[in-house]
RNA sequence: CCAAGAACUCAAUGGC
């Protein structure tokens, strides 16, 4: 902010990129007033919002949760003769599936073929989200078909998409089976997959096969995230391991990765579920004292 | 003056 008036007395003005990149900052800390007021200062300066400034807005709205605001926006792009893309039209149905309005999807959908636009593969992949948090794995698996016969094959999200729900669902059976059929499409799990599987398992109190994934993952040359450790953790904590918990907080930190909240507030709930309050206490302090305020 | 680069959408983790 403090740069932009910094530009502005300078008289340094603006393009639709600098606007855009400050927009979507605001967005990203929920500061939509903010983030709207730079839109009329753009217009003002003769700088005209496009399609990736509305993009922006629009996905800030469905992350919020605003869908409603979301589509009148939508509604507002058409009136400026701003005509909407295949990601605008991603992102809309992106928050329809997030709010669980699965059925109204379709009327995005029949929307675009109107307009002459074709769904690719995220289109695809946030529909199989969509129906699989929606505990619809059956249309899940026909958009999956129905990506292979269209030819646009699925891709890694999809599967980890698919994997993740097989897992939530309990079927580990059915998650690896998932896994073994995009790898005969040649695609290899990446970090999120594993992170997916570790989590699936961890959470069924399979902390061998969780850890099996983990150092698979590390064998096939990718670097396990904060959230891989967290999954992990939190499969301990559950089987009231909480030493081997506070070693892997070790491990992370050994490796260079910074705990974040979730990893503490893991191990905390942990202890305070075997008795240890004082630890717990005290890992709240080392916490905090690295500069993470509990929430 | 020319060229290059820079902005938007999909999958994973704790508690409440």
């Amino acid at each position: 902010e403090s740069v932009y008036e910094e530009m502005m007395k300078c008289r340094i003005s603006l393009n639709v990129y600098s606007y855009n990149i400050l927009i979507r900052g605001f967005c990203a800390y929920d500061k939509m007033d903010r983030a709207l007021l730079f839109l009329d200062e753009m217009e003002k300066n003769g700088c005209y919002p496009n399609v990736i400034t509305f993009n922006t807005l629009l996905d800030a709205y469905c992350k919020l949760g605003m869908i409603d605001k979301a589509l009148n926006l939508l509604q507002v792009m058409s009136t400026r003769e701003l005509k909407p893309n295949l990601i605008t039209y991603n992102t809309v149905i992106n928050g329809l599936c997030r709010e669980g309005y699965m059925d109204k999807t379709k009327d995005i959908l029949v929307e675009m073929s109107n307009r002459g636009m074709n769904p690719d593969r995220v289109t695809y992949n946030t529909l199989v989200n969509g129906y699989c948090k929606e505990g619809n794995v059956h249309q899940a698996l026909f958009l999956h078909d129905e990506m292979i016969r269209k030819g646009i094959p699925p891709n890694v999200v999809t599967y980890t998409a698919l994997i993740d729900n097989m897992c939530k669902a309990g079927n580990l059976t059915r998650a690896m089976d998932i896994m073994g059929q995009m790898q005969e499409r040649g695609l290899e799990p990446n970090e999120m997959t594993y992170t997916t599987l570790i989590d699936g398992f961890s959470k069924q109190g399979f902390l061998d096969n969780a850890f099996l994934f983990f150092r698979q993952m590390v064998e096939d040359g990718l670097q396990p995230s904060v959230t891989a450790y967290n999954s992990l953790i939190n499969g301990y904590c559950l089987l009231g391991k909480i030493d081997k918990a506070s070693e892997l907080l070790q491990d992370m930190e050994t490796a260079g990765l910074v705990p974040d909240l979730i990893t503490y507030s893991t191990i905390i709930h942990g202890l305070c579920g075997t008795g240890d309050l004082d630890k717990a206490f005290e890992l709240n302090e080392r916490m905090v004292v690295k500069g993470i305020l509990p929430d």
